[in-house]
RNA sequence: GCCGCCUUAGCUCAGUCGGUAGAGCAUCUCACUCGUAAUGAGAAGGUCGUCGGUUCGAUUCCGACAGGCGGCUCCA
């Protein structure tokens, strides 16, 4: 990426900024043009002229500000574009946002794709006309006068300095203490076509955008508030460059690709069928392979690291969940209740209660503790209609669920122990861009317990979390209402983050259960219990392995790994044999004896994303010989059966992440 | 849950200005036996998401519901 020209600019008293970059040799055109000035921390139109001589920053259009004006820039231009096509449209607010922007509007009737093209057309004419953006100040009873048509505006008038806090991106319309109106000025006659409430900063002209595009439209509720209204938002992306505009959108189609929906189909993993209900899905064999695999990783680190593989039912009478606290709490996203024998049964969310009545089974010591149950639970939510987004956001979910049941002094170490086993399991599957966010006690009153406690608890976490180096990103409000939680947000192909691993502590549910533990003075002590999931959800992390790996599973977890494709049908008889010696060895191997030719068989692997192809024909198996060939296309040849059977074994059970290809050693000693 | 859009063969999609439909891929059959991303020919496959309404007639128009997509809100 450019870097931001930082030299600093003197402007003289009385020029404008423009004016002293030109004389300073500051390029004004292209990707690293200046496109504002940043004076103390303060970003300024190219037009502000200053009453003292003053030393500015030139920011560059391909700067993260730099963007963002240009984006701002393109919101204004959009908002004009809906009230010429479409008068009488309120207007919203319309922000930057990463990678583009939106504006929100009230039109009539709600956009269709063609309105769409029809705005951006009309955008692009705007562009095209070179209009001026012009800085105008206005005090809060003038601007009242000028936008009583405009009744969004007007409620932002009235937010003005706290708007910040009243709407995510209102403050970049009204953020400071002094109102300001960005005239629109035809080019030529400098009279004013359009205006909009906006603090700025803004290019010098509509001219001044590089590249932009729409990209959709959608509803959004008036200042994120489902009671209120909802607006129009269509969004964009602009950029310094054509090429930075290209770069965004061939971003965007390769995430498309790598959508787990598609692959899902594509490579026969998973479906969700109509008949069983939204946000339900099955696992087809292939799928199967994969989660299996996952599984029986999983399962068997727990067993290293000292947790105890426990099971539980999938319903349970309601009075378990009034103990645990959860059903008073998220009743409405629970499954109704089923009323048998005079009892309601629920479908369970969690699993924490379970564990805790394993532990309350009998009496329990001190020396048992740290006790860790740990279980692949299946726990049903009711997510509304509108969430349930592929394997990321579902109904019914499985987690690698685990309970540390320790002493309060244990608490900060089963933390870091469970940090360090949660990030190391990340890595072992190849999943490295992720930050962890603390979640903590907000001011709802769905948060039970003491302050002290919180304090305590919230102390404990964030030390851990500190003490790995990662970035640590606050969440307040976003704790379980028993404790608060560190999680893990893995980023996924699209950017979109998703919450995988989740540690929380906990120090209420022990005393609504009643848990005990003989202390060695013998007296009976609380213990405090420790979630943790790893994955999170099996079904969230496949559906983020599957991007991650755009379908390319590396070869341990592939639902195929080795397929044997024969020259002729001569070979079959070959390939089967040295399919049963990789079968010996654990392998997961086809051999494609089907009409198909030989090219027809290499393209249906490939698009199947199988790591190892053994080709053979007459010369391998006269040499008693395989040729590999590997997913990027590269072959080794003639490679003895036994060699190649070792191989491929050998990569397998490294648990290699990488992808095998010709140049790399087969046989990993790394 | 809210707003908008969408739902035609297993998949991706044409199409019918209202007269019950078509392609490519996949599948099956036959021929071909081929050295690193699509051999050829043929066959089979759909009460056009479901239910209701309008109509002589609905896959097409209208409504409800279900499912999907994009956002918003939510996410123990």
């Amino acid at each position: 990426m450019p870097q931001a020209p930082t030299a600093a600019v003197l402007v003289p008293a009385g020029t404008t900024a423009t004016q002293a970059l030109k004389d300073a040799g500051v390029p004004l055109k292209g990707a690293d043009a200046a496109v504002v000035v940043r004076v103390d921390g303060e970003l300024k139109d190219l037009a502000w002229v200053p009453d003292a001589d003053t030393e500015v920053e030139p920011v560059a259009a391909s700067s993260p500000d730099g963007r963002a004006v240009i984006r701002h820039s393109a919101a204004h231009v959009l908002a004009q574009a809906v009230q010429d096509l479409f008068p009488g449209t309120r207007l919203g607010i319309g922000p930057p946002v990463s990678d583009g922007f939106y504006y929100d509007v009230d039109p009539e009737k709600p956009f269709t794709p063609e309105d769409l093209q029809a705005i951006e057309m009309r955008m692009q004419a705007i562009v095209r006309e070179g209009q001026f953006f012009a800085r105008r100040e206005i005090s809060d009873d003038d601007a009242r006068v000028e936008l009583a048509h405009e009744p969004y505006k007007l409620e932002l008038i009235g937010l003005k300095g706290g708007a910040g806090d009243a709407a995510e991106g209102a403050d970049v319309e009204v953020g400071g203490a002094q109102l300001t109106m960005y005239d629109n000025l035809d080019p030529r006659s400098r009279e004013r076509v359009w205006t909009d409430l906006c603090r700025g900063p803004h290019l010098p002209r509509t001219s001044a955008i590089p590249a932009f595009a729409l990209t959709r439209v959608a509803a959004a509720y008036w200042r994120g508030n489902e009671k209120n209204p909802q607006l129009q938002r269509v969004y964009g992306t602009a950029w310094e460059s054509r090429d930075a505009l290209k770069a965004y959108q061939d971003h965007l189609a390769e995430a498309e690709r790598r959508d787990h929906r598609r692959l899902g189909v594509e490579l026969d993993l998973f479906s969700f069928p109509d008949e069983i209900g939204s946000g339900l899905a099955v696992f087809h064999p292939r799928g199967g392979v994969v989660k299996r695999e996952m599984e029986d990783y999983v399962r068997r680190r727990h067993i290293e690291e000292g947790f105890s593989y426990v099971g539980s039912p999938h319903i349970s009478k309601g009075g378990l969940f009034e103990t645990s606290g959860h059903l008073p709490y998220y009743e409405d996203t629970m499954f109704p209740a089923m009323d048998l024998e005079n009892s309601k049964y629920y479908l369970k969310a969690m699993n924490c209660p379970m564990h805790n009545l394993i532990f309350r089974s009998r009496g329990r010591s001190y020396r048992e503790l740290p006790l860790r149950f740990f279980e692949f639970g299946s726990v049903y939510r009711y997510e509304k209609s509108g969430v349930v987004h592929g394997l990321t956001r579902v109904r019914g979910l499985t987690q690698d669920d685990s309970h540390s049941y320790v002493t309060p002094e244990g608490a900060p170490g089963e933390i870091r122990h469970l940090l360090a086993f949660v990030l190391g399991l990340l890595k072992d599957f190849g999943l490295d861009d992720y930050y962890l966010e603390l979640s903590t006690r907000g001011d709802s009153e769905k948060f039970i317990g003491s302050d002290e406690e919180w304090d305590v608890a919230t102390r404990v976490l964030e030390d851990a979390a500190k003490e790995t180096g990662l970035e640590l990103v606050p969440d307040p409000g976003g704790a379980a209402f028993y404790g608060p939680k560190i999680s893990v947000q893995a980023r996924d192909a699209i950017g979109r983050t998703w919450q995988m691993s989740t540690i929380q502590y906990d120090f209420n549910q022990p005393a609504r259960f009643g848990l005990e533990y003989s202390a060695a003075d013998g007296t009976r002590q609380q213990p405090v219990m420790i979630h943790s999931a790893k994955f999170g959800s099996i079904e969230r992390f496949f559906g983020v392995l599957t991007e991650h790996y755009a379908g390319a599973f590396p070869a341990w977890l592939a639902p195929v790994q080795v397929l044997g494709i024969p020259i002729t049908d001569e070979q079959v008889p070959y390939l089967t044999d040295v399919a049963r010696q990789l079968r010996a060895r654990g392998i997961r191997v086809e051999v494609d004896d089907s009409d198909d030719r030989m090219q027809k068989k290499i393209r249906t692997a490939s698009k199947q994303k199988v790591p190892f192809v053994l080709i053979a024909g007459a010369t391998d198996a006269e040499a008693g010989a395989v040729s590999f060939r590997y997913r990027d296309g590269s072959q080794r040849n003639g490679v003895p059966v036994a060699e190649a059977v070792e191989a491929v074994a050998a990569w397998v059970a490294d648990r290699r992440n990488d992808d095998p290809a010709a140049e790399l050693p087969d046989e990993s000693t790394a």
